[in-house]
DNA sequence: TAACCATATGTCATATTCGACATATGTCAA
DNA sequence: TTGACATATGTCGAATATGACATATGGTTA
């Protein structure tokens, strides 16, 4: 991390321990995110292929619609165990969350890229 | 659902009321609390095997000794997010917390049965 | 156009989770 | 015994997540 971005959070009232330190906790926090977004991105997936509707969903898990839309887009407020509580509400298995937790998602541009060169090389 | 899951639940620190009330627990939430519990012994484990207390961990998460004791023995107040945050904190992968939320524990005992009756047929 | 349905967004009162503190328990060495 | 250290538990005010509601947006059909 660059020692600016470090002097600003400083600045703003963060406090920060070594730079080291500070690179793991960011880190930490990336991936939350990351992680948070696959699981949304798997909720609005497997909603789509039961063809059922937020307000159904939200009637599934105990919770309203408006909730479910912003368990979707991976809004701030949304929680981890609401996000894979709704996954196993819709007969998602352990080893099926475990997976998306787990996987890294790699870019498709990527991915497209590195072939194409392969193929000219 | 049989007396011993409620007993296994009861045993990682979760308080269940009657047995009636306990039957009403779905699916979902009682793979939660799975989760919960595997999640917390890996962060206990992790931190064991790095060698430092609970102290310590607690401000690398920004914490307080009380929070990760509760952590570590999955209690009730504690949440999913705090938990991976915690494992990532530590050096965790994302693979290795997909893992441990994928993965269903399986008794040691029932599988050295499981082995002997195959090694006997 | 209008009416309808699905989804997104903003707000709010309540519920849950948070860090922090006090304190209890347990272990080990002086 | 005493004292120091690690961990567990109970409580509390503050912070955050919750369901619910109103409403906006976007697509489809009449």
């Amino acid at each position: 991390m660059k020692a600016s971005k470090k002097k600003k959070l400083e600045a703003a009232g963060w406090k920060v321990g070594s730079a080291a330190e500070f690179l793991e906790l960011s880190d930490a926090e990336e991936m939350l995110v990351n992680m948070k977004v696959a699981l949304a991105k798997k909720v609005k997936a497997m909603r789509q292929e039961k063809k059922i509707t937020q307000q159904r969903l939200a009637k599934l898990i105990g919770s309203s619609q408006s909730r479910v839309a912003k368990l979707e887009t991976a809004d701030r407020s949304v929680s981890m165990e609401l996000l894979i509580r709704s996954l196993l509400s819709m007969g998602a298995t352990r080893a099926q969350v475990g997976s998306i937790v787990g996987t890294r998602k790699t870019k498709k541009v990527a991915k497209a890229k590195k072939k194409k060169a392969l193929v000219k090389g």
